[in-house]
DNA sequence: TATGAATGAGTGTTCATTCAT
DNA sequence: AATGAATGAACACTCATTCAT
């Protein structure tokens, strides 16, 4: 039984290390411009062995994109209290994604995959959207904050949550992959970091309800962590 | 020298209708699936003429971009007054983009060959960017109305007028060319009006400094129109 | 020994059991389209292991085609009376064939697998055949027949006995590739024997003596059986 | 002007070219083992370069079928009289065969081209048929000479015309294919000529009205060339 | 005995660019 | 000035076969 569990083990591994390979092509190169070829010889394998662990390039890009994605939503979710208010999620969230964007080149993955794989996508309607990538989870995530804040009145009512969705993946998403596109010494994580955070206050300000003390709105920022247990008023 | 002109003018008639038809495909087919040979054909040229013409089909995009964003800063530039507080000169900045978008495919023309030249752009610096786009001029023009807004005490100090106007231009370039990738019939001008339009406003209003009457925010719509001439107060 | 004889006797079971898979999937699929790894799948082996049972692909098509031909030939020979005429015997020959392929896909095997392994094989000449296929014996057992015909008068004489035989399996062998690549379920036994009996009476009465009675030569149909036992004149 | 005609020639030149090499290695290897490379390497060009001049590998093939069918289809058709008995027609069918195929490997490239694009084709059902290749007009052609034939009482009126022609061409087909398959050196036209005239004049005699004398079948041979200006009785 | 893993050599097709004329 | 012709390099993907374990 030590053998197959070895085997299982190695294969893992295997896959783990094409997709490595993959993701550093795709953050040196941009994912269009990586192929198959690139990777197999990255990884130092035939072309006819990478097909052994994915039928497809497509395939290949979609499963890179949605196990980083799977892994911060289910940080996310983990982390999720009952009882939270919109605003206490929101910031949450953006906790979660500091926390991953801090540790890794996960974000700048998940986002350029997204990109490369959908294209058009959140932007404009969910209907068009051909392949099922598990990032597509983050827009009704964050359509629900959005909705929640607009019933708890911090958000102004006039504002659409799914546009709203639509415009912070999309930033992100912009953000994130002309990072991507950038050779990988130019790149800064930590300023794509405080760009975003920049962005993400913004938006959450310009959909404010008017007269809202912005105090409140303040995002977690690489300096000032948020910490839910603390914030959640359990007692109140 | 007569001949020397009529030669001259030819040539830039002849790049002119190049451009033409170079534009017209990438409306119908999006930029990524515009080849050199289509052109030509459509042009109802060799493909070999073309590159008497213009050294690369990178080059020829580039032109198209640059002609498209020479209009339009032109025209803004023009109808600007002198003594324009920055939301004024804002709005007016909108009132162009809206007269442009509403009559014509010229603003997304200049955002997906934008996105097609030089994808990872104005995010992140200026300096980064390889070729000389003139877009890149509405980056500049954002930034100054920005700033003008903060020193007038619309917008928020702490603000970066170089950061607001990368996004800006992102989210711009994404609405336009997500809705480029679309079927040309498909395509729905007026929606992509809108979307920006929101956009737009929800920004502004994300950098309002804090407690401003959001009414002085409200930008021009396809519907309300602004005047600049009557708006600004050239006594005051 | 018991030992030697089960080990025997398990290898051949395997390989009747992967000759099986492959038939199947022949007949399901075409045989250009069926790889080794579609067989392994069938056979729930590894393309391996595969390769220890025949030494390769075209050696295990081999083996399948030789398999039914066998059969087929024995049967044949089986039901051989000594003292048939030439026309007595074809009648049981196509007899055989009738019983064989109204029971069972065998035949399409044997002519697919043929066309697939030796495709100019019989048309020409015994000698160029590269591969050992006992369905070159049907050639021997069509000759003869033709050739004792000619002897008994029923015959032309100016007929070449080899001629016919590798005319006659073309025919067959065309028929029944033609039919194996319909989908499987699109495939008409019936049709096929019915066009395949009408080829075959054709040619007997092209090759006929001049003025010979063409009642003599009719041949059994799935209609008519030809029951050989009742009609072999052996007193005679 | 001499420069466009130079042009168009050399353009068909280099088609007739690439067509030649493709023919060649048809010959010397079998359709199914010749690929865009191979064909490439022997016309010395790129493969590109190929595409410049068919749009596809099928269609070139399928220029190469239909060359050789449209000549013998031409050739047959212009020596046609009017007022000819199907047996005449029949004879000087064949003898445009002899003429053909004696000249020339044609024949064997229309058969094995047709095989290649079409596998299945006549025998079964015309409607399946997914190109539109000259060819298919042999059946046509085939089939209404031998209705003539019935009509005329010199066939068997229990026959179907269509199968014959289906029989017929599937035996052509089967002959000159597995002559292509051989060793270029082995293949012998003058032995494929008489086999096929056999084939043919055992069919013909095979569906023959029971008691016509056989004489009048007789087809022409390379010996015997048949002259129809002669038998076409036109004052009768 | 059995197999998972690996691969070399191939498939047809596309495209931006060059160059002799 | 204009172009027809040519091409190298690339693309994603497949398959029969081998071999260490």
């Amino acid at each position: 039984m030590g053998i197959i569990e070895r085997r299982e083990r190695e294969k893992t591994e295997r896959k783990a290390q094409i997709m490595r390979c993959a993701k550093e092509l795709i953050l040196e190169k941009g994912a269009e411009n990586v192929s198959v070829m690139d990777i197999a010889k990255r990884a130092e394998l035939s072309k006819a062995t990478l097909y052994l662990y994915f039928p497809s390039k497509d395939l290949l890009f979609m499963d890179i994109c949605n196990a980083a994605a799977v892994r911060f939503i289910e940080n996310f979710r983990n982390r999720l209290y009952p009882g939270l208010t919109a605003i206490e999620t929101i910031k949450l969230y953006w906790q979660c994604y500091l926390d991953m964007f801090g540790e890794s080149d996960e974000m700048v993955i998940v986002f350029s995959m997204w990109q490369y794989l959908s294209p058009g996508y959140p932007f404009l309607s969910l209907e068009d959207a051909a392949k099922p990538l598990t990032i597509f989870e983050f827009y009704t995530d964050i359509q629900n904050m959005i909705a929640q804040g607009i019933a708890e009145g911090t958000f102004d009512p006039a504002v659409d949550p799914a546009m709203i969705a639509r415009t912070i993946l999309s930033l992100f998403s912009t953000a994130v992959e002309n990072t991507a596109k950038l050779p990988k010494d130019a790149r800064n994580v930590r300023f794509i970091i405080d760009e975003t955070t920049n962005l993400f206050q913004i938006i959450i300000r310009g959909i404010a309800r008017d007269g809202l003390d912005r105090a409140l709105l303040n995002l977690p920022t690489l300096l000032e962590k948020y910490e839910p247990k603390a914030l959640s008023s359990k007692t109140g």
